[in-house]
This record gives structure tokens, sequence and C-alpha cells, in this order.
DNA sequence: ACCCAGGCGTACCGTACGGTACGGTTCTGC
DNA sequence: GCAGAACCGTACCGTACGGTACGCCTGGGT
């Protein structure tokens, strides 16, 4: 019996079978909500249960599995940090306010973080520390050192990277994601991806002004 | 057998007893996260299960009549918009940030969001439209006003109030909403109560460098 | 040609829980 | 005091779903 040892550092690998076992349990939390059970999976993925449980030893390790696997893919293109000069901090800044939008509006990233949520309210948090782990905490860990490499050339001033950091999500982030999670009519996903461009600007423009050493910003 | 027809608008009145019974809900939705089950709040609020489908229908209708009936609660003080000088104006933008933060950091405000998006999982956003009308709505509808009559003053600058709103949103929440949700461990809420004077101050800081008419801020 | 591990499909079991029924008890209006 | 309503406690039903068992098939190794 083969039970991964899932934690948030390793990474697991998985056969080509089990990937598309993974992806039927993701396509079916997508279309349905929460109405993951066994028995779908394995109908949707051509499989027993019996392998189900072989591979993944229960349902919380399917659901784990899966949002791990999935949560892993979301690798956003690297930013060179070789250039220092002012525009192309900003570049990377937008660029990252930009990924950061992206991945967050996206109906497989709303779709996790609701799993997650859910499951948080189980007083279970592994899934929640793995979405956070692969979203906001990856994102954290690249533009940290950014901030800093700027800070460092005078262009940015901050006392804590950290506080930037999290203003930057702020900025950024605002409300979208939360009312998304919550299912606001209001807010359309097409209508949230028209504005991504225009609010990536104004949340860079934000951050610059707060945090930019040049004053004339 | 009594429906109570609720919805985002009207204002659900309920005794005292079935307010005893919502209150048993919502100490089981607090300590047991999911775990509401009829059975339970029956038991806990020493009431028969029939008596619980006469007041609300199904188990929904109790869920929508305690997540109404707790966030409908949430009464912020009004700020006084008489005087409309500078400080002023900043007392109550940032009066706002501290009642928006605290409300949003309490335990009954998570497990509600929990619950809603938990709903909201399944194709249902009533839930969630209750909790957004109730949170973070009802504090953009006594924001606005302020912040408009701020800008008539000639105290702040901005374009649009809803996206004024939502950067103040940001600025104050940035990514402790979700990092509660989804039971971030090295989130403790003590830990974001203790920081919440130094956080309000710098978020109101931070929209006032962004907002304000005056530049020498 | 044969074996057998791995995997498919399905039937099955136990349980938890939403929802209903009903007898007994307390409260209320007359 | 009495009739009726409201309500409590509990037993009960049906179903959905997690988890297991088992029979059959297939494909690769010898």
């Amino acid at each position: 019996m083969r039970v991964p040892m899932i934690s948030k550092i390793e990474e697991e690998v998985f056969t080509p079978r089990q990937q598309a076992v993974l992806t039927a349990a993701l396509d079916l939390l997508v279309e349905n909500g929460d109405g993951l059970t066994m028995t779908a999976v394995a109908r949707r993925a051509s499989c027993s249960k019996e392998t189900l449980y072989k591979w993944f030893g229960d349902r919380d390790g399917l659901l784990t599995a899966t949002v791990q696997w999935q949560a892993a893919k979301v690798r956003m293109p690297q930013v060179n940090r070789s250039s220092l000069n002012a525009k192309a901090l900003r570049a990377s800044v937008e660029q990252f306010a930009r990924d950061l939008l992206t991945v967050l509006i996206g109906e497989i990233s709303i779709t996790l973080n609701r799993t997650a949520v859910t499951h948080a309210a189980q007083e279970k948090d592994s899934l929640g520390a793995i979405v956070l782990e692969n979203g906001p905490m990856a994102i954290r860990r690249r533009l940290k050192p950014i901030l800093e490499a700027g800070r460092d050339a005078r262009l940015l001033r901050f006392d804590s990277s950290e506080d930037a950091y999290r203003t930057f999500f702020g900025l950024v982030v605002r409300d979208v994601q939360i009312r998304l999670l919550l299912g606001d009519k209001t807010l359309t996903q097409i209508n949230v991806e028209a504005n991504i461009e225009a609010d990536v600007q104004t949340a860079t423009d934000q951050f610059f002004a707060l945090y930019g050493a040049d004053k004339t910003q």
C-alpha cells in the first residue's frame, strides 16, 4: 500500500495514470464544488475505488494530493534581477502584481482556496498550508529579495520587507479574492480579467508612491 | 409552518427562544467548524428537531438564519461626519480601519466567512451575499460618503470613490483575512490583535499618503 | 503457454445525517 | 380546570457516501 508522504516541502511524484486521476479529481472539484466523492472520481477517471484507496490512502489523501499537485503547478515566470535600474525594478514589481492577480482570480485558484478554507473549518490546516505555501508565500519568497535589492540600490525605502510585501499584496488583491471566494455575483471573472492590466498599473503606481525613494514620483 | 422569508434586505425578527437556538447553532459552528448537524443543534438548544424544521424549514434555512442574524449584529459605531477638518477626517478613517480589522479577525467573522465560502463552493451564494452585505459592503456604504465629503472639502483627491474604498480595504486587510481563513498557524489571533493599533495607523497613513490632498503629509 | 501482479467494475457494509412521525409534557387562553 | 396549541425527546426511515471485498480481465515476464 503506497501512501504518499505528502509534506509542504517534499515534492511528490505521480505516475501519468495517477496524474490523470488527479486531473479528474480537480475537474470534479471545479465543476461540482465540494461534490468530490470517491465514486465520482473513480467513474470519471475510469478506475476502481480500490485503486484510489491503494494510491491515496483515504479521501483526505486524495484531496491533499490533488491540491498539492495542482498548487505546485503554479510556477510563475522568473523575473531577472540582474539589471536594477528604476525601470527594470518597476517592470519586475509590475510583473509580480500581474502574476499574483492572474493566478488568484483563476477558477482553479478559487476552487483550491475554497477547498482549503472548507478544510480549515474542520480543524485541519494541511490544505490551507499547502495553498498558502504555493500561492502567496511563493510570491513572497521571490518578491522579497527583489524588494531588498531595490532598497540596496536606493530605489525603494522601507523598514521591513515583510511589511512592504504585505502592503503590496493588499494593494494588488484588495477585496477581489474574498469576493470571488464568497461567490459575489456582481464580480464576474470576465469583468475582473478585463481590468487586470489597469489594476496592475494602479497597484504598482501606488506601491511606488508609498515605497519609492524618488519623491517626485 | 413558519418559514422565514429571508432576503438580503429584509430584516428578520426572531423570538428570544429562536435567538437562543441560533446562538447554539453559532456556537457549534465556531467550535466544530462545519460540524453543524441538526441533531447537535437540537441537543445544544434543548429543543426538538421538529421545532427546528418548523421554524427554519431545513438545514439551509437554519444556516441562513444563523448567518443572517449574527451578521446583522455587527453594527459598528457611527462616526460623526459633521466636522470635516483634516483631523476629524483622519480620525474617522482610522476608526473605520479599526472597526474593519477588528471585525474581520474575530472568531465569529472567521467562522461565518468560512461557512459562506464553503456554501459558495456548492453553487449557492446566498450566505456569501449576506456576509458580504453585512461586512465589507456595510463598511463601504458608510465610508464612501465620508470619503466624498473629504473630497468636497478638498482634503482628499480621487477619481472614483469606489476605487478609493477598495484600496483602503486592501491596505487595511492585506493578507490577514485569507491567512486566517486558511488556518495559517503562524498567524495567531492573539498576535494579530496585539498589532491592530499599529496596523491601523500604518494603513491610515498609507491611505492618506495616496489620497490625501495635502502633499506635505 | 502459463502465471500473476495490477487494475477495473461492482456489489456490499456501516455509519452519519437530513428529515419525519408520534407520544408525552408544558404553556396559554377562556 | 379544560381544550388546544406549542414544544420536547426520541425513535425511526431513507439515502448518500466512505471504505472494503471479490470476481474478472489484461499485459508483461518466463
